[in-house]
RNA sequence: GCUCCUGUGGUGUAGUCCGGCUAAGCAUACCGCCCUCUCAAGGCGGUGAUCCCGGGUUCAAAUCCCGGCGGGAGCACCA
């Protein structure tokens, strides 16, 4: 040690250059500068082998697809993608009295929509019978028993780490009530419990259910069954039997990873290897059934497509795309950190993409009458984008045209403005109305530009701006903003559906022939 | 309360595993300028982080160790 600081002071005498000139000629090998260059998209997978990587996206079909789903989902793909592997759609509806045929298929959709293309679609109910045969092999060995206990005692055990005399029940019992549970047993009466360690730390290893019975209609398989398998138990043996290698699910799930490890274990099957990530949730914009329900059944959103909302389904109609969804999911990259979404990142990707092939119209808001008293064009071409060549749009005019209230406030007598691709005008006259007087054609940059409508052909357009959900928890009743609105004629040959950026005010999705919503700024 | 996870500019991240090449890259937001008959897009530039705090190890720490603190999650017969 001593001789090591000694040199490492005698080397420290020398100069930048001269340490340099050493290097190199002593030990050029350590001047080569690692690579290590710049990664892009997400990090490399462990243990992951090119064309094997199998991964899984497994939603529940109990409600709409939302950017949370998103998130999963596009990941899911991603790695598949990343590795030449394959990704499996599997429904996970192991609780009848949540899964409904139409969120099934609204899966679907919003994964289409999405651009998720998975290699193999499969419900995790395709797979009972196998699911009580692993079931059953755990109760042979041992490894679980059934419980019929009630729900508090249970928990309240749970909770003081300690056992129940069902855990005590011999080979025979067991057996015995497990085949009960398909005949006698009513809903409540018994549950099989994974047998692990009620002195654990870990809450979820104190003997967790694995089968409940359940008397509702399963959209799929009606009333096949009963009893069914609970989460933890169905995902363990779903992702082993499915072949998947690489299983992400979002943090709350990071204490169950020693359960489900330990039931593949126990049973001797393949394990997959699990990663968890940060759930994804915009600001103000809850995912939650358990919130957004209410707001559904009470009206105070318009539906499920809401444009406030963070489904799938509100956000294309939003006018945000599939393609900014993905840039953004990837931009957050593969982190347990809690974070909170910047809504910002997601509109300014979107921005980008459909700035290219958004028509560029007028629209007035709060619209003020202007005449021009010795207007003389009768037409005009306007360009549908400034730097694209998306064509040109005929206007007819007369002189008479709107303005924005907004524009409007700012005018005084005698101002000069550009009425933008037209011609410049005088203000001579402000009153309900305002007079104005044609001045020349020559583009004045110094003129305020100001966008217009004639009158006459003038199309009527409400504009729906969707603000923030929910503020500070609450509920925020100015969360949707209307505004009376005129735009071009023009407008009504649009498609529906249709991205325009209406000039000087911002991006809007065409939803009807009288609605537009604000996609962003 | 207990257990687990997490903590880099206003925001989201890269780098952290394998300490030096970066007193920290990118994106977004913001501010200028250029371009433009839009407050958009595009181009250029800029502001902004003592890498949660305090110790320690080391010639050298965002990176390793210890101790705090902040945030989140779980503690369901729901996934």
């Amino acid at each position: 040690m001593p001789l090591i600081s000694e040199i490492v002071s005698d080397i420290n005498k020398l100069s930048l250059s001269e340490q340099k000139s050493e290097l190199e000629s002593s030990f050029p090998e350590l001047l080569v500068v690692k690579p290590k260059q710049e990664r892009v998209g997400l990090p490399p997978l462990d243990g992951a082998e090119n064309g094997k990587v199998i991964t899984r996206f497994p939603p529940e079909p109990n409600g709409y697809p939302h950017i949370g789903h998103a998130k999963a989902a596009i990941i899911d793909e991603e790695y598949a993608k990343m590795y030449g592997g394959k990704l499996i759609l599997r429904f996970d509806d192991t609780n009848p009295e949540n899964e409904r045929l139409e969120y099934y298929a609204a899966i679907k959709v919003g994964l289409d929509w999405l651009g998720v293309k998975y290699d193999q679609i499969k419900n995790t109910s395709d797979d009972m019978e196998l699911i009580y045969k692993k079931g059953l092999e755990m109760i042979e060995s041992g490894n679980a028993y059934v419980c019929t206990c009630d729900k508090e005692t249970i928990s309240k055990n749970r909770r003081e780490m300690k056992a129940c005399k069902c855990r005590a029940g011999d080979h025979d019992q067991n057996i015995k009530r497990w085949h009960d549970m398909f005949e006698k047993y009513k809903p409540g009466e018994a549950i099989v419990r994974f047998r692990g360690d009620m002195q654990s730390e870990n809450t979820v290893m104190r003997d967790p259910a694995m089968f409940r019975i359940i008397d509702e209609i399963h959209p799929l398989l009606i009333d096949k069954y009963r009893v069914w398998p609970n989460y933890d138990f169905a995902v363990a043996i779903e992702d082993s039997i499915d072949g998947v290698t690489h299983a992400f699910r979002t943090k709350e799930y990071e204490l169950r990873n020693e359960l489900y490890y330990t039931i593949l274990d126990k049973l001797g099957m393949r394990k997959p290897k699990m990663f968890e990530f940060s759930r994804l949730e915009f600001e103000g914009m809850p995912v939650s059934k358990r919130i957004l329900k209410p707001l559904v059944q009470d009206g105070k959103v318009s539906g499920y497509d809401d444009p406030r909302l963070p489904t799938l389904e509100a956000l294309r109609r939003r006018g945000i795309v599939p393609e900014a969804i993905r840039k953004f999911v990837l931009s957050l990259g593969f982190t347990k950190s809690d974070t909170l979404a910047p809504f910002d990142t997601l509109e300014s990707f979107n921005r980008k993409i459909i700035d290219v092939t958004s028509i560029r119209l007028f629209m007035v808001t709060g619209p003020v009458k202007i005449i021009v008293k010795n207007n003389k064009l009768t037409e005009v071409e306007l360009p549908n984008h400034p730097q694209r060549d998306m064509g040109k749009r005929r206007v007819e005019l007369d002189g008479n045209f709107y303005i924005s209230g907004e524009d409007a406030k700012t005018l005084k007598v005698r101002d000069q403005i550009r009425l933008i691709e037209l011609y410049n005008v005088k203000i001579t006259k402000i009153g309900s109305e305002i007079e104005a007087e044609y001045t020349g054609n020559d583009f004045k940059a110094e003129f305020p530009k100001i966008q217009w409508i004639p009158q006459k052909s003038a199309v009527k357009l409400n504009i729906l701006i969707p603000k923030t959900l929910f503020v500070n928890e609450k509920f925020n009743e100015y969360s949707l903003e209307t505004k009376q609105a005129y735009t071009e004629s023009h407008y009504l040959e649009l498609n529906e559906g249709a991205e325009i950026q209406f000039v000087r005010f911002g991006y809007c999705r065409k939803d009807s022939a009288m609605q537009a919503i604000y996609t962003h700024k």
